[in-house]
DNA sequence: CCGAAGTTTTGCTCTAGCGCAAGGAATTGA
DNA sequence: TCAATTCCTTGCGCTAGAGCAAAACTTCGG
């Protein structure tokens, strides 16, 4: 394991000044709440049945976001690469149990926010503030556009749709877990990949 | 046309008893913010393009939010009947303009919430506050659960689940609009009907 | 560096759901 | 109340994608 990126406060102050841009002093403060965490790959940072106490911020690797149905099939909904937050918002909300999972699937280096410490800065930091309203409202945008955007597609479509997106991801990720993004099996997305 | 229902602000009031109990005084504040209008079948409440200004709680009736897509396709996302509230949440809260419509399905009996007026009413009435996280969250957690639920399923149970959620659908609504909102075509939801 | 386990590709078959066409049923409006 | 329109159903052929099996390729631990 190689030790936590050097320079990683100053991405995310890097972060800060593109979305909200904050002052020295001030990030001093905010600072302190963001704490540096590893993970190997694989791991998970949340597993379903367990609250979700924290918010994690990713330096460098990524993470998924999945959901396990009744009939045993994974479906993944998001991919947290860097600079991005990711969290199961309604199990950290509410303090309900979780019906996602958060596992790293690169080597993973994240800063993790404590729920706590989390909705104190959302009171006292105007920049942290307008971060969450971000967050709250990209979740809900995000999951509308997935409905509107993807129903009526073909597969070929959605995964154009994807690679728009992220165009890297089919090297960055393993290709079952982009399958079990676009909702398709492993099988349809090895030939669709031929269609590109 | 018929009437505004005489009994509208009982029947309010009584939805603020089971969400959020509000007393005799309070509720006279709140009352003067809920506008009765009416709207005819089929008339848009809202259309896509403009921005949306209003929230809306349905007395009686029933009205449908749907989008277009590139192929012309229609996508209803939500049905609000009685007792429900229904906005497009995004172009309220940021502004911007609508990618959806608000269209009434039946003859609509509906209080229509100025944005202004129900936003101070979130500031100012702890209930309105706690009915307004309510929607917010619902709304998040609704299409998730879209997504999760209806992913992988065949058409078949997707109608039965829809069916579970809002038994008298089929005899109050198009099945032409059920189908949009199952994402199946009107042959198809016709054929499903057989196999229920 | 090697064997085991996991992942991706590919051939093949099968089925859910699409979409056209045409007939029947139900709404609508003057 | 009766035509006109819109909506629903049904027959039929067609295609996208599922899913099994087996081969090819990767990854990983020892």
């Amino acid at each position: 394991m190689a030790k936590f990126p050097p320079d990683a406060y100053a991405q995310l102050k890097a972060y800060f000044s593109e979305v909200a841009p904050v002052s020295d002093a001030d990030f001093e403060a905010i600072k302190p709440r963001f704490l540096p965490v590893y993970f190997q790959k694989n791991q998970f940072l949340l597993r379903q049945g367990e609250i979700c106490s924290s918010i994690y911020f990713v330096v460098k690797g990524s993470f998924r976001i999945f959901h396990v149905n009744q009939e045993g099939i994974e479906l993944t909904r998001y991919f947290a690469f860097e600079n991005k937050f990711g969290t199961n918002l309604t199990s950290m909300i509410e303090g309900t149990e979780s019906v996602e999972n958060l596992q790293a699937i690169e080597p993973l280096y994240v800063f993790e926010v404590k729920k706590a410490a989390f909705f104190e800065l959302v009171e006292t930091s105007p920049q942290v503030n307008k971060i969450y309203r971000n967050i709250l409202q990209n979740a809900y945008i995000t999951s509308q556009r997935r409905i509107y955007d993807l129903q009526g597609m073909t597969a070929l479509d959605r995964l154009k749709w994807l690679l728009g997106q992220y165009p890297l991801i089919l090297s960055r990720i393993p290709s079952r877990l982009v399958a079990s993004y676009l909702g398709v099996t492993p099988y349809t997305l090895s030939r669709l990949k031929n269609g590109l």
